[in-house]
DNA sequence: GAGCTTCAGTGAATGCCGTTTACTACGAAT
DNA sequence: ATTCGTAGTAAACGGCATTCACTGAAGCTC
């Protein structure tokens, strides 16, 4: 398999990716058209149909690649914390994850914007779709964890909504493949949605209207969250 | 005012954003062009720059628009609560609001999805900014009537995180205009925050990795949110 | 090494798009 | 009746994704 041909292949695809993603840094996700991709590259936009099927193809490999540079981004952040300390990750996590998304917010935006671009039309066992479950697993990974070394308070089953009972367990049996109490997953569920809930709004504007820096809304969301983990709240570190 | 001229004028205008919305629902954002209007009212592409000064501005013009429907049911839901009900009120702005959202995914993800279109480029004295901003005003106006019939709990100016407080105050006398204890503003962009958030989330399907119907942890947002306000929690009626 | 195949890449074409320009025709105002 | 403002048109420009017929070179087979 690693014949030149495929080797020169593999690179061209690289380079597509990197000139791709360097346009939707620089000009935002509009600006990312075959043909501005292939200018970059000194070549013209039909040669890219030998690597991609379409552009929304392409847009989808993208999506997948940035969905994996950030889930490195948390698992990095989630190594520079002492293993033992849960609090300690959840908080490095969640801020890691905020600061990406400010950082990079074309990205962000490809990947958890609305559903409108082509970029969306995920299809069964997509690459793209893939990435996204790896990165899902961080956050319910880091669940898991914590709930094993140090269960969390939950409610019972019978505490739960009817309706959301068979959710969470077709969620739990599905995609987690864990046994584990109902609660837990909904209460995963509540703190990603808070968490991921906010870091959109900030980085898609919306909370521009009242504040220039939302930062402490979300540091007082964190104060919330962590301690209904059983977990202690720190500060951020100083700069 | 009342010329001719004018009446056919603001009829044609009306016409064009009847035609854009209807084109924005059936086939979503992206086929909302000067071409396809024009297409469907018998015109030609150009004859739109009569009324619009650019695609963009057309698209405001339709953002302005939904944000006033939008407001409108808002003001709808909470006149059919007895007016004393602030609980009632409460529980039904929200809900009518992630019902709405729900059912008009395409003119929410214009509304509040990522900034990137030509529709976000909004200027000041613009009227889709007025409109989102008088939006606004229909949930801080239920929170300062809340506040002002029954204070909620709230932290003191000192207890609030200094980076935010300037923030916070400058919100309340900029926009809000109203004399208030910062502890107000906080909570209610607490509150905000997360219902917002989660609506996003769900309209976008940010939550069907795990839920198919995500109402039930809206409630159980909601169940959370509205105590924390003084007020007591109802599950929604029976259909 | 000759001949055949595979495949990266091109150029031209189709049919979209927003926008500009020059032009026409008609209603209203003088 | 003439003038003027204006709604609308057609044609054009440049940009877009995509398709198709083609070229040329690299790789493989005998």
């Amino acid at each position: 398999m690693g014949t030149r041909r495929d080797r020169l292949r593999a690179a061209t695809v690289k380079e597509i990716s990197e000139t791709a993603r360097r346009i939707l840094v620089k000009e935002g996700p509009e600006a990312v058209t075959l043909r501005a991709i292939a200018r970059d590259m000194g070549m013209t936009a039909p040669a890219l149909y030998r690597y991609f099927g379409s552009h929304g193809e392409l847009l989808r490999h993208l999506v997948g690649d940035i969905f994996t540079e950030l889930t490195g981004e948390l698992h990095t952040a989630m190594k520079a914390v002492p293993p033992g300390d849960m609090s300690g990750k959840l908080l490095a996590v969640s801020r890691r994850f905020r600061h990406w998304a400010l950082a990079h917010p074309r990205e962000y935006a490809l990947l958890f914007g609305a559903p409108v671009r082509g970029a969306a039309d995920r299809e069964e066992g997509d690459f793209a779709e893939d990435c996204a479950r790896r990165f899902g697993w961080t956050f319910m990974a880091l669940f898991l964890e914590l709930w094993n070394k140090k269960p969390f308070p939950i409610v019972s089953d019978d505490e739960i909504a009817p309706a959301l009972r068979p959710q969470l367990a077709r969620y739990r049996d599905e995609v987690v493949g864990v046994d584990l109490p109902l609660g837990v997953i909904q209460q995963f569920l509540k703190c990603w949605i808070r968490l991921q809930g906010g870091v959109s709004l900030d980085v898609f504007g919306h909370l521009q209207f009242a504040l220039e820096d939302a930062e402490p809304m979300f540091e007082l969301m964190l104060a919330e969250i962590v301690p209904s983990l059983g977990l202690t709240y720190t500060p951020p570190a100083r700069d």
